[in-house]
DNA sequence: CGGTAATTGATACCCTTGTATCAAAATGAG
DNA sequence: CTCATTTTGATACAAGGGTATCAATTACCG
């Protein structure tokens, strides 16, 4: 389950920089949640990652998956079924494709799509607060079998 | 909490006939979980249609919905935190707008937005094999406080 | 009508995705 | 190095959103 994309380099935020700039510690546990997240990249359940670090406690997990996830760095993606993703963010606005056998998640922007939206808010009575857009895919390695 | 498309006259199947259609009886509780859902229209969860209709009991409650999703007349959307609602499903293809505040749900159709994202799918490796698309809003009449 | 198969409802249970608790251990400022 | 403060982890608990069970009740076909 490799990520759709493992080779395009971008920038992140140096995660364990943005403990300290929060004024948290840095901890063995965290640095390996981190560690762990970082070669995940993209894609990943809470679970999954608990079940790769078994010297790290459950709470510890969810705890550091928060911490991030309010700092921006990491997102959170819902799946139509309810379950929960994380992917690490890029820094900006996008939106993510979804392998629906795999799992795997990848990152696009697309101006036109952000544009029609806002033409959606003048149509509609009250405010757009955000959106979220989701592609289902099947991706290249699922379809090769 | 009344619907942001109260009043467009979108044309439903008649719920009754995709019963029938699908071999199922029609019975009592399903003719009360019918006749309540289409008073509610837009953005319902599945406990307040069960509060709704205190004489019909919850099981069976959720077996309709999901009768109906399975025929497509209704659809479910899960909400940024994982919650879910149903709201009853025009026949074609559409997004939902989805109060914050309130829970109503519109639904609006941009085709700009599907051939956008018939363009993200010549970029990516693989195919999509769906996608979806919520705008998050606050609505008119929450705005009015 | 009558009988059979579908449906119901009360309830218990399940899974997922977390959060609360709290004593024990680790961190890092001074 | 010391010590107040954070953080940890084991575990229990919680809530949402359903599904399983199964005897009792209906709906429909003829």
């Amino acid at each position: 389950m490799s990520t759709q994309t493992a080779d395009r380099r971008t920038v992140r935020p140096d995660l364990l920089a943005v403990l300290e700039d929060g004024g948290y510690r840095i901890t063995e546990p965290r640095r390996s949640v981190i560690y762990a997240l970082e070669r995940k990249g993209e894609g990943f359940t809470a679970e999954e990652l608990c079940n790769d670090l078994p010297g790290v406690g459950r709470a510890t997990v969810y705890r550091t998956i928060g911490l991030l996830q309010r700092a921006g760095v990491i997102c959170k993606l819902t799946m139509p079924d309810g379950a929960s993703r994380y992917s690490m963010a890029g820094m900006d606005h996008h939106h993510h494709t979804v392998c629906v056998v795999c799992g795997a998640v990848g990152e696009f922007k697309r101006a036109t799509i952000e544009r029609a939206l806002r033409a959606v808010g003048q149509e509609i009575s009250g405010e757009i607060v955000g959106h979220r857009l989701e592609v289902f895919t099947r991706c290249g390695e699922c379809e090769a079998r």
